[in-house]
RNA sequence: GGCGACGUGGCCGAGUGGCUUAGGCAAGGGCCUGCAAAGCCCUGUACAUGGGUUCGAUUCCCAUCGUCGCCUCCA
């Protein structure tokens, strides 16, 4: 069974469900207000590995993840370019869906918008409100921390040390916050903003009540898992799990948090990688598979680097597993190797190991090869199969076999009369037609194949 | 100031108190090939610095240096 390690307790625990095999996870999903970054890259490959893991360990998976259209930050822009807000969420929502299927990452089971729940987080703030764990000042509704159990389970320090010299950052509606740490859970609309009607007047929801109300009218209470990046870690998941609490109701069991992306100076990067400033361009200038392919190669909780040479090695190790699809593809259906398989779970439910799990695939892959040109056929088959389980269990689609024209089978036929004929001059020529017209061409003493 | 992470061979990136000291990419040598390609085999002896614990530390402890993250709206 899979073992994660879980930000609250600061262990590596069982990842237990509340139903055997089926499992509910929550993740943060983006707010729309611009295209999806290497980060949010990082954050989704990440989870939509641990999803596509568990579904093929036979669990049933719901995962939530929202979209947050509304937030200050799409007013912002809005402002800023003097667009209808919902003309930026809508195209930044669809941007964002284009993406994610350039990386291949699967679209959550259910995709709720913020903007659809505003009724249920005006109720739940209401609640809060009159069992006193929040309070309406002249700019919104704010939540009292100080009310809040375990506040700073997140975070890992009290409230103290967070307030402890903090930051020189401007505090939100400090004036008549009771702690300053309390923060708002309904801010009131300036003339011109978006709003919505509640009894302490039109506004827009404040610190993610919507992630509240959607995790736990979707999943339940106690629903198994919320996960999100780093940076959510506090204040963002702190603030979810303090409404929550302060509701009377059980929270997330178990957290997770990705770590970050970083520049070529360790720095925390987001934005740019030269000309690669998002993730559409990624997938443009580099194999789509090959960011899976760096963040599989490195622990899902350590800093990752992501360079252009990164990205260009993950993908020539990408080649040599299609040329080994290419080479395998003959191979009947076998059994996968039991053994690697079972070296590949017991590497994955380790906090998910996937660098472990990567090596095995290369050994793997390895041995297969060896074995096929040692001409032992059922061990290559098993190890063939074997990979192709690990590769479907990460979500790393290996390039299949493409149906070659018929007048590129006929040169690559015209290449080998050649060379039955020593006629290499004319072989060479072929092959160097091929190769220009972008064809792989590989030379056996059993025949040329030619494939993309 | 509080809390936390990290410093590994040409590059990326795992891991471990000693044993065959991951893996990928790149490099060199070899096998195979008419030549390539693909594949296979071999090679490189790395763990920031200074102490300490230990029979033995890259791995544990302490210190130092350096880098980075979070501390109110960034995945």
């Amino acid at each position: 069974m899979l073992h994660l390690y879980d930000t609250a307790t600061r262990q590596v625990r069982e990842l237990a469900m509340r139903e055997p095999g089926r499992i509910s996870i929550y993740l943060c999903g983006p707010t729309v207000y611009g295209p999806p970054h290497l980060g949010h890259g990082r954050a989704t490959l990440v989870y939509d590995i641990l999803r596509r893991y568990l579904e093929w360990s036979g669990i049933d998976v719901r995962l939530v993840s929202n979209i947050t259209d509304i937030d200050d930050k799409i007013i912002d822009r809005a402002e800023r370019e003097g667009r209808e807000w919902s003309d930026i969420t809508t195209k930044c929502e669809n941007i964002w869906f284009r993406a994610m299927e350039g990386i291949d990452v699967l679209r959550p089971t259910d995709v709720p918008h913020a903007t659809e729940w505003v009724d249920e987080m005006v109720e739940m703030i209401s609640t809060l409100v009159s069992s006193g764990a929040a309070y309406a000042t002249s700019d919104g509704v704010y939540l009292s921390v100080e009310s809040v159990e375990g506040y700073g389970l997140l975070a890992h320090q009290s409230l103290d040390d967070m307030m402890a010299g903090g930051g020189e950052r401007e505090v939100f509606g400090a004036g008549e916050k009771r702690h300053p740490a309390d923060f708002a859970l309904w801010k009131l609309a300036k003339p011109g903003e978006p709003a919505w009607e509640s009894p302490w007047g039109a506004g827009r929801p404040g610190w993610h009540s919507e992630c509240v109300v959607m995790s736990l009218g979707l999943l339940g209470d106690g629903f198994d898992l919320h996960c999100g990046g780093q940076d959510l870690r506090f204040p963002h998941h702190e603030n979810e799990r303090a409404q929550a609490v302060a509701l009377g109701r059980e929270f997330a069991r178990h957290w997770m948090h990705n770590g970050f992306v970083v520049d070529a100076e360790g720095e925390k990067m987001s934005k740019s990688l030269g000309n690669v400033s998002n993730l559409l361009d990624l997938i443009e200038v580099y194999d789509p598979r090959a960011y899976r392919m760096v963040l599989l190669q490195s622990h899902y909780r350590s800093p990752v680097g992501i360079s252009a040479d990164g990205l260009e090695a993950a993908g020539r190790s990408l080649a040599g597993l299609d040329s080994f699809v290419a080479r395998t593809a003959s191979l009947g259906e076998a059994e996968a190797d039991a053994e690697t398989v079972a070296a590949f779970r017991a590497a994955m439910d380790d906090d998910l190991d996937t660098p472990k799990a990567m090596a095995l695939l290369f050994d793997t892959v390895r041995q297969a090869n060896s074995a096929l040109d040692g001409g032992d056929e059922s061990i290559a088959a098993g190890l063939t199969s074997a990979v192709r389980e690990m590769c479907g269990a990460v979500g790393l689609r290996l390039v299949e076999q493409v149906a070659v024209p018929a007048d590129v089978l006929a040169q690559a036929g015209a290449l080998d009369a050649a060379r039955a004929a020593k006629d290499y001059d004319t072989a060479d020529a072929i092959r160097a037609d091929l190769q220009a017209a972008g064809w792989q061409v590989e030379t056996t003493r059993d025949g040329t194949t030619v494939r993309r």
